[in-house]
DNA sequence: GTCTATAGAATGATAGAC
DNA sequence: GTCTATCATTCTATAGAC
């Protein structure tokens, strides 16, 4: 379908040049289309970008998911680490995250509601199913420590690391990871 | 100075809208020139830009060392903490700080070279400062714990912060932080 | 240093033929 | 559903008077 590809094509635009960077001509263009012809698809430059935008939240959270399924018989240190590893890895094949976190940080301010609560309903998403997999696992770290508590906190450094990320150098990511990895899993094992 | 005038309103500008999304015409309003005057004080857009953008590095470096110097006197669990509360409360008032991220995370493909040149220079002040900081306080601390690491993962944590900041919502922030800073200080104490 | 006038290109969008 | 033709608007930028 058409207007799928016109979604891929756009999503890797804006989250290369961010919404009023990226021009329907050049859409148009990686397509194989005149711009004109977008408008037989989306009603306008703005209905493109939330009909993209809504498709790449239930796109994250459905890696994720997946993710948490696929090592669903692991221990809580290697499910843990092995996210932030494969979900950093990640950001450089799929501009998915990129498109999402963009839109998330600096949204565009006529749709700044609306992202506003895609990216609530995202983040509350995100911090339930992790609450899952520590609730699930009490026996593998301290148990003065309240579910909640570890799964904010290892939620802040995945995000921390996010920030690494964009930054772009590869060297102090690894640094970073290994070192905040450290002291969280001393934090919520000692 | 009306050059600099025109920086200040220029990166609340870029900060909103980002760099396509700024116009000139939208900052020389808001100075209360026309557009076509600010080429009396900058070569073209892009000269308007890298200007504000190497201010505003060195603007939140001179905040950060302000900070620190501030509170040499204070113990580390009180340093770090309230250098947390105070920075994340300074993006309200601050759009020094908004313009700097979204430019570092997200630069516009034609400065990509200069701004990483920047964002590397100012992480690397960061890294540097408050290395001092844990390297003065090591009885302050588990005596096994290299200080890089601590101050290294205290880093990923604050940008962790800094991501939830940006989402926007105040009352979710607040329990990353609490949960964050538990997990952390019990990661480099006990 | 600021203004008016203007160029030249690009943008999002619409109308209508096929 | 895609095209050509076209419109109105906006954008950065330059030239030249004051």
């Amino acid at each position: 379908m058409k207007s799928n590809q016109l979604k891929e094509v756009a999503l890797i635009q804006f989250a290369l040049h961010g919404y009023q960077g990226a021009s329907l001509a050049a859409i148009a263009d990686e397509v194989g289309i005149k711009k004109q012809s977008i408008y037989a698809h989306f009603k306008n430059k703005e209905d493109l970008f939330i009909s993209t935008f809504n498709d790449s939240i239930r796109n994250e959270l459905e890696v994720i998911k997946r993710f948490l399924l696929e090592k669903h018989s692991l221990s809580l240190n290697e499910i843990l680490y092995s996210f932030l590893m494969e979900y950093l890895d990640r950001y450089q094949k799929d501009h998915n995250m990129s498109f999402f976190m963009r839109t998330c940080f600096f949204p565009p301010l006529q749709f700044e509601e609306q992202i506003k609560s895609g990216s609530n309903t995202f983040v509350n998403e995100l911090e339930t199913v992790f609450l899952d997999v520590f609730d699930e696992r009490k026996d593998e770290y301290n148990s003065n420590i309240d579910p909640d508590t570890a799964m904010l906190s290892f939620l802040t450094i995945f995000d921390g690391l996010l920030v690494e990320m964009l930054y772009g150098f590869p060297d102090r990511l690894e640094k970073r990871l290994t070192s905040s990895w450290d002291i969280y899993w001393k934090g919520i094992t000692k």
